[in-house]
DNA sequence: GTCTATACTTCGATAGAC
DNA sequence: GTCTATCGAAGTATAGAC
């Protein structure tokens, strides 16, 4: 075992400043370009430090995903709790501050068990909160459509992680189209956007 | 330069199994997995092999993408004069032969450059030939309502695939109520699918 | 908390024999 | 077309001094 070993605090300013590194690395270059060499040379320090801070790469992934979902889950009730909070969600969906990180990290989900739990609780924990909040809000406006808060949430997540993943590529071929059919609904419950 | 360098051939037996083999890790280990000397394992060859039939890994990426591409316009051909079209599309889109490798190919494009304008091509084609199919079909129903084809295309292809990302990752928070409207949309269109 | 030093593994890629 | 041999670079991770 490696019960030994010591380990970095967690409030640290170093180990921000290295996660931080890990997020941009990770932004500009992808999963694969997060190693422990490369994200302490961006952070101006020596590599071994990210062993101190994270005993395993996996560890530093984790809290990479973690810090993500707290910066998401404020943002989205900042949203929620706004003037035109069904707008505001598909904005949110359609701007994310780390557009290639989710794909990234979606990506990195897919082989490595320890993130894939992980991740996945955070999502759900996410939806879940989005679902809460939206359903007293479509109540608002009385049950008149087939458009359940789950699908509605579901949808406009769906949609506008997708349109964004292939904007970075380069494909944009029916995205005006398609956003026009979304933003034609958020009109038609909150009237147009202000 | 390294214009001497030999070659393999394109239609060799061997050089189809180093891109099977390729495939096969991509989708179990991801992009990063993809290195030479596994992909020779792999598929029972020595890594040089690699070198001789792809010059860079680029080189192999690219022709994975290519090969992967003439796989799902074949199928996509066959979906647009089904029975079913619409409903055979969706389906298409919610049961493709290498959901993993989507999703890894979308992370590889977001920082391989020699990756990212062949993929964005391959897959503009791609989304305009099924543009090109449905519009007739749509046609035939009238032009009632907003769904142009362009619209209807891009949002059955982004919430298909974002549903089977979640899922992939374990979760479905929302996904029945999501289909379900895709699917009463589908059944107003071509009735329930057969 | 940060450093030096270091062990061991795996990577992409090439040269040249058969 | 496939092999042996081999390069240098980069990867994770640990021990132990300061």
């Amino acid at each position: 075992m490696t019960t030994a070993r010591r380990i970095g605090a967690e409030d640290s300013a170093t180990r921000a400043a290295l996660l931080d590194a890990a997020q941009a690395l990770m932004t500009e270059e992808g999963y694969a370009a997060v190693t422990s060499r490369k994200v302490a040379a961006r952070a101006g320090l020596k590599p071994q430090l990210v062993h101190y801070y994270f005993r395993t790469m996996d560890d530093l992934f984790v809290a990479l995903v973690r810090r993500g979902a707290d910066q998401t889950r404020a943002r989205q009730e900042a949203a929620l709790v706004s003037d035109q909070p069904l707008w505001a969600l598909w904005e949110l969906t359609t701007h994310p501050a780390g557009r290639t990180v989710i794909t990234e990290v979606a990506a990195l989900a897919n082989h490595r068990k320890a993130l894939r739990t992980e991740i996945a609780a955070l999502a759900r924990s996410l939806r879940d909160a989005q679902i809460a909040g939206v359903t007293p809000i479509l109540g608002r406006y009385g049950a008149t459509t087939s458009l359940t808060p789950e699908a509605f949430v579901t949808l406009i997540n769906a949609i506008g992680q997708n349109l964004l993943t292939e904007e970075a590529l380069g494909l944009d071929t029916g995205h005006a189209a398609a956003r026009a059919i979304v933003e034609d609904v958020l009109t038609r419950y909150e009237g147009p956007r202000r």
